[in-house]
RNA sequence: GGCCCCAUCGUCUAGGGGACCAGGACGCGGCCCUCUCAAGGCCGAAACGGGGGUUCGAAUCCCCCUGGGGCCA
């Protein structure tokens, strides 16, 4: 048996966004599943919308997910270009193949006479098709249009099709489509650029696709690309159609959505693998009753035929939830890779600088770890950990409850015995705390809560005792102080 | 409008004639733990769109309706 050879072709014309990623992600996994070949290709033939910008980063965007290309347009491979701005030869010669063999056909109509047979068959509420006016035309009528400076279009012959065309659909089982529905379509502009249902055909086959995994969109161009491969004589490759991921109002998820794009999820921290994870529950499910898993073993597990024919709603909450589960495996066991997403977090965000000095580095994991389970996405540590990198900013309704005349005389106390504990560590300090309290005949809690919000602006984040270690004498004692004067201040 | 696809908790899903008064997970609510918030543990509310068949028996098979979606125009 011919090894499986998968592809996932995106147009350059924006960023490699969640529905794009899943696909090919099902490409990948498929093929690395049946240890076959996984074949990226740019199918850039819409210059005006297409760029070498956006490809680089959809590029990127997929080296990041970890999904990686056997061929393509950067490595190449045996069967490229892998761009198809660089393929036009071969189009121009299998368009030629099929004006030969009698498939297709110039035609001359403008847009104005085809507009106005749209409108008369919507007049005669009859379902438009294209007349095929033009499948009968002489050597001597398309002398005389050519003569007149029309630029013909190249249409497939199709309408005298009587048998319907059969697809044997690898997710959605036989799905049969009557000819007459089908008409003659053009598959090359009279610009000479060839239209998607061409340059994929000719794409695949030259490629020796095998099997396309694609989204259900594209279901009803499968009839009409399978009349091109008979007419060239070529035998169609195997077909998945998924379904299609669908925002919370049940529309094709898109930028209304908000965030659709895999590098804005990058952005606020999410990790590749919790994505990569998030998608292979969207419209299929290994078979164990567990949600988190290892790429290997998705890989392992992956199944074709157990993938759901129903439109998947994108959760953000469930990736959410997934990206904390991988967080904190990630943080347990790469605290490094942990440091340096959040240090481009706090960097882009104003508080640390660009590069980061061993130190730096040392003193951010440390942070991370105290930060523990609360770290879902990267994002997070701006709102667990922002004051260890500025000062600190009293939340309104923090500062009112907790930094009042009766917890000021504690907080000074507790400056004050902060200021002498040896060593300044958590234990230490929880001991230092629990005696002002003591001796004030006041319950711990009257303490920790107006020192959190002292030491940090707000009421909820890290343990208190690990902060105010991580944060050191100095600066604990100074800020105790300061929210002292600040408490003073508004009793004026 | 035409063609095609789809239908189990709010969401992702398990289930493929008896194992189902429907299982897991996210989210939600409660309790426990606790210096807060998380995490964790326990508990809870929550679904087979409707109608007809087939069958001793239907979430599961068939038909219709309804609803949703995609493509084309």
């Amino acid at each position: 048996m011919a090894t499986v050879r998968t592809r996932f072709a995106p147009s350059p014309t924006g960023y490699l966004h969640i529905g794009g990623a899943w696909t090919a992600f099902f490409n990948w996994l498929h093929s690395r599943n049946q240890g076959g070949t996984f074949i990226l290709r740019i199918e850039d033939t819409d210059r005006s919308r297409s760029t070498e910008e956006y490809e680089a980063a959809i590029l990127e965007d997929f080296r990041w997910l970890g999904i990686t290309w056997d061929e393509g347009p950067d490595i190449g491979g045996p069967v490229g270009p892998y761009r198809q701005t660089e393929r036009g030869h071969l189009y121009a010669r299998y368009a030629q193949e099929l004006v030969k063999r009698g498939a297709a056909y110039p035609c001359y109509c403008t847009p104005e006479e085809l507009d106005a047979e749209r409108r008369r068959a919507e007049a005669e509420r009859r379902p438009y098709r294209y007349s095929g006016r033009c499948r009968t035309l002489d050597a001597d009528q398309r002398a005389a249009f050519d003569a007149e400076g029309r630029k013909p279009s190249l249409r497939l012959r199709v309408r005298n099709l009587t048998e319907p065309i059969v697809v044997d659909d690898a997710v959605r089982g036989r799905v049969v489509f009557e000819p007459e529905h089908l008409d003659d379509y053009i598959i090359v502009r009279s610009d000479g650029t060839p239209l998607y249902n061409f340059a994929n055909v000719v794409d695949d086959h030259l490629m020796r696709v095998t099997l396309i995994i694609r989204a259900s969109e594209h279901l009803s161009n499968t009839p009409k690309q399978f009349v091109m491969y008979q007419a060239l004589g070529w035998t169609p490759p195997a077909v998945a159609h998924l379904p299609v991921i669908l925002g919370a109002d049940r529309k094709k998820l898109s930028k209304r959505h908000g965030d659709t794009a895999v590098r804005e999820y990058r952005a606020q921290g999410y990790l590749p693998e919790a994505i990569l994870n998030f998608f292979a529950l969207m419209a299929w499910h290994p078979e164990a009753e567990r949600e988190v898993y290892e790429l290997d073993e998705l890989i392992r597990e992956f199944r074709l035929d157990a993938i759901g024919r129903a439109s998947p709603i994108f959760d953000l909450d469930k990736l959410t939830w997934l990206n904390a589960v991988h967080m904190r495996r990630a943080i347990e066991r790469d605290l490094d890779r942990v440091v340096t997403l959040c240090a481009g977090i706090l960097h882009r965000a104003g508080l640390l600088p660009e590069t980061l000095s061993d130190n730096q580095r040392r003193y951010l994991g440390d942070v991370i770890k105290v930060v523990g389970d609360r770290l879902r996405i990267g994002r997070d540590i701006l709102d667990y950990a922002d004051f260890f990198f500025r000062d600190v900013a009293f939340e309104p309704e923090a500062a009112a409850k907790h930094l009042t005349a009766a917890s000021a005389p504690l907080l000074a106390a507790y400056a004050d015995a902060l200021a002498g504990v040896e060593p300044f560590e958590r234990s230490a300090i929880e001991a230092a705390l629990r005696r002002v309290c003591a001796e004030a005949g006041v319950d711990a809690r009257a303490l920790v809560h107006p020192a959190r919000v002292a030491l940090t602006g707000k009421t909820a984040g890290p343990g208190l005792f690990e902060l105010t270690e991580l944060l050191g004498r100095e600066r604990a004692v100074a800020r105790l102080h300061n929210a002292v004067e600040y408490v003073r201040r508004a009793a004026v």
